[in-house]
DNA sequence: CAATTATAATTAGCCAGCTAATTATGTCAA
DNA sequence: TTGACATAATTAGCTGGCTAATTATAATTG
């Protein structure tokens, strides 16, 4: 995801929102700001499991093995729950195979399948570095009150809602002038290199 | 960033907290909701500038320069308030003066300097994003009321503030007893393939 | 004024995602 | 029972980020 440093001041969004009568400013200043704090948030996340050797994926496969009975899935299924396609999930699992944090288990019934199980050394993975992440999360959030997280979690389920309709196809309710065009447009007269 | 399908619920969550004391529940619960709603919102921008045959780094960078007086900036400028690296940049500004939407213009004082400016094509390509973009995100927001914006717009602010703490190194008020290891731990006695 | 240091942009090469193709296996229906 | 299709995992190859190294130029200072 974009950095989004040096979001628009109002100025800047006056600016845009004249030549685009159809911005609504305020939306646009809480949407960016919102994406920029998720960023950031994603990247503090980064750097507190990196201190334990771990990127994001990786440590999403972990814990979904955890919630497993006997820390076993397959890697299909972790693949939809952590929401990565299988190939990419087959070299998580790869890395984590080599790290001795998860074991693959081949099925004799069916061979096409592999079980994943998450080893002792993966448990006691997670045992050094949930602590760590829960400890800096709670302080992160200290001063987020209860009702302003339920206020929140309110939002967010109308955002969740909305998301379909930013997808939504042009002419659903989304009106557009705009053609496609995948590649070369007008190519301009200058170009240097 | 991680698409966390599946995020834990109430009895997950109660299993992780009964094991690692340090959880705040409520603080987890919301935190992944706010790392998906954010990430889905930035699938969905990236579908809605795919459309146009644009994605979020250039079209960013489209952007930044229709900010400047005359549409102008140079790289390392762009990089800083994208949030990019300038190597990263450098690529960005390949593809889109491939695609005519902006020129370098080198600067015979300074010989190491590049200009970099938005062209009419460019220009005419944010006409015709940037109604849609606009338009698909006011819908997505319709059901947020102006209190809730500016409800959720504090506790960003409030989140901002927060993430020097969650990247603050151990020690800093962050108890650990994690140690570092970068690659291999223990090494199992499994390992198939 | 020559050598060092600083700055701007780019290039080279790495990494973690992705899609599409491949390999292996299982299932079902003519 | 065999041909067509379905499913699971993997491999191959692409892309857009990144850091580190390189190239070119300017500024500073002994």
């Amino acid at each position: 995801m974009l950095q989004l440093r040096d979001l628009p001041d109002k100025s800047v969004l006056d600016k845009f929102s004249g030549r685009y009568p159809e911005a609504d400013v305020s939306a646009v200043s809480v949407f960016l700001h919102l994406l920029r704090v998720a960023t950031d948030l994603s990247a503090a996340l980064d750097n507190c499991l990196s201190r334990h050797g771990l990127l994001q994926g990786r440590w999403w496969v972990l814990i979904l093995l955890m919630r497993e009975k006997n820390g076993i899935s397959t890697p299909s299924a972790l693949a939809d729950r952590a929401g990565v396609s299988r190939a990419t999930m087959t070299g998580l699992i790869d890395g984590l195979e080599r790290n001795g944090l998860i074991a693959r288990l081949f099925d004799t019934d069916d061979r096409r399948r592999v079980s994943i199980q998450l080893t002792a050394a993966g448990q006691a993975k997670l045992d050094e570095v949930m602590p760590d992440y829960y400890t800096r999360l709670r302080l992160c959030m200290e001063s987020v009150t209860e009702a302003e997280r339920d206020a929140l979690s309110g939002i967010l389920l109308k955002l969740d809602a909305g998301i379909s309709t930013f997808t939504a196809a042009a002419g659903e309710g989304v009106d557009i002038h705009a053609a496609y065009r995948s590649d070369d447009q007008s190519s301009a007269s200058f170009s240097s290199t």
